[in-house]
DNA sequence: AGGTATTCACATGAAACTATTCTCTGAGTTAGG
DNA sequence: TAACTCAGAGAATAGTTTCATGTGAATACCTGT
């Protein structure tokens, strides 16, 4: 485009064609469709177990264990909506909080998803500065003003338990020892399908009354979904031959997320428009699914510690021989700091760090053993040269 | 040859420390009656 | 005297440091044949 005529022109002609995507809300990650596919059997099955509730009685605890993007936050948000309306029209007293352990800053101590859990009942509690108990008290007074079945859902509890411990299992199965008027049951919903093996195991026997378990998609379970999704998402005909069941393949081959099915349909659509095509084709998916990965690895990169970023930026620097030891990114490290002006960190430190990034899946880090010339971790990377390339600049930019 | 014992280079754990952010409390101060 | 200000005590949290202990297997070192 030259000019500014070139560049109205352009404009013009994006109003002009008609875009492919017509409502992306559906295809984006929270919307809960009112229908959920193959998901019947699980869902029944909770119903049936919350419906206690609506008769003022409290319901057994549940446990749901599921790998990502099989559909159970969804599933339980849509069973509460209804379980609540459903409470509103009969006249039953039932509260229901939900709350999703892994977001960083909101609910992943002890203290916050105490402090979460009481603002849910209405109270405002300060983020820092009350001791843990007072506002254990505080949860405790508000819910017990009342007769009352309070349903606490815990999403992606296993993660907190990690981070935090399981000391808020156990006060939180025995609060209903404290509570004169109101009961209180818990739902766990849990990525970790081995995540209560390491439990205390008083707690293991009154959380897990109840076990549900979804299975992931198949392929053509996975398919149906994206059907009925882009059947409203996209312009009639938007897509070409395969398409669905190409997002569906590629998502099925990792433990069947729909998540990501969705995600890989939703960008090869916004590719396709970007690249003015008739329809979206085949070949959008695999653009999409690149696109998608760089985005997660970028976005990982620039939320990340400057400590953090400084080991990778080693990491990469000392990549040139494909694989490298704790040791040497170190030293590299060390240089590093001394050339950003930073001071550097331990090793032990820097060893913690190493193994967050691997977690992170930005690079592969694998402790070995050489035998007479010690253990330590094998540290590559396993990125696209071009993806890298773009790594560095970042984070020279970064730093 | 076969079997132990060493040894390397970190990994992994636990505890303690630091800095920051925030609440609460109570002493001291101020302004108005 | 009521309202206000402000410093200090306590908490929670993230990010580290310090100290201590663990570890897998390639070598070094025996041993008896």
């Amino acid at each position: 485009m030259s000019g500014q005529l070139g560049l109205g022109d352009f404009f013009q002609k994006y109003l002009q064609k008609e875009p492919l995507i017509i409502n992306k809300k559906v295809l984006q990650e929270h919307y809960i469709p009112d229908v959920l596919l193959h998901r019947q059997q699980q869902i029944e099955l909770i119903a049936s177990m919350l419906v206690p509730a609506l008769r003022n009685e409290k319901p057994s605890n549940v446990f749901v264990y599921g790998k990502p993007g099989v559909g159970k936050t969804a599933c339980i948000q849509y069973i509460i909506g209804h379980l609540e309306a459903t409470a509103k029209t009969n006249g039953a007293n039932l509260k229901t909080i939900y709350l999703n352990c892994k977001l960083r800053t909101v609910a992943n101590t002890e203290y916050r998803v105490m402090a979460e859990l009481a603002r849910g009942m209405g109270v405002e509690v300060p983020a820092t500065g009350l001791p843990t108990d007072e506002v254990y008290n505080k949860f405790i007074t508000v819910v017990d003003q009342k007769p009352q079945v309070v349903i606490l859902v815990l999403d992606e509890i296993d993660r907190l338990i990690a981070k935090a411990g399981d000391e808020i299992l156990y006060n939180l199965t025995r609060i209903n020892s404290s509570l004169k008027n109101a009961q209180v049951s818990l739902i766990g919903i849990s990525n970790d399908v081995r995540f209560m093996e390491n439990i205390d195991p008083r707690v293991k026997s009154s959380l897990g009354e109840e076990e549900v378990i979804f299975p992931p998609y198949n392929a053509i379970e996975l398919k149906e979904i994206l059907e009925r999704r882009a059947a409203v998402a996209f312009r009639p005909n938007a897509l070409a031959e395969g398409v669905l069941e190409k997002a569906a393949a590629v998502a099925a081959r990792e433990h069947g997320d729909a998540r990501r099915a969705l995600a890989l349909l939703k960008v090869a659509g916004e590719v396709a428009e970007r690249d003015n095509s008739e329809k979206v084709k085949a070949e959008h998916i695999d653009k999409a699914e690149e696109s998608i990965e760089k985005d997660r690895v970028m976005d990982i990169i620039s939320s990340q510690p400057k400590q953090s970023q400084l080991v990778l930026h080693a990491i990469l620097l000392t990549t040139t021989g494909r694989k490298m030891e704790t040791g040497e990114v170190f030293e590299k490290y060390k240089d590093l700091c001394i050339h950003a002006g930073q001071s550097p960190l331990t090793q032990r430190r820097i060893s913690d760090l190493i193994g967050e990034l691997d977690m992170l899946g930005i690079i592969n880090a694998k402790v070995i053993s050489k035998g007479r010339y010690g253990r330590t971790r094998e540290i590559y990377v396993s990125i696209s040269d071009e993806l890298l390339s773009k790594i560095k600049v970042k984070l020279q930019e970064e730093l």
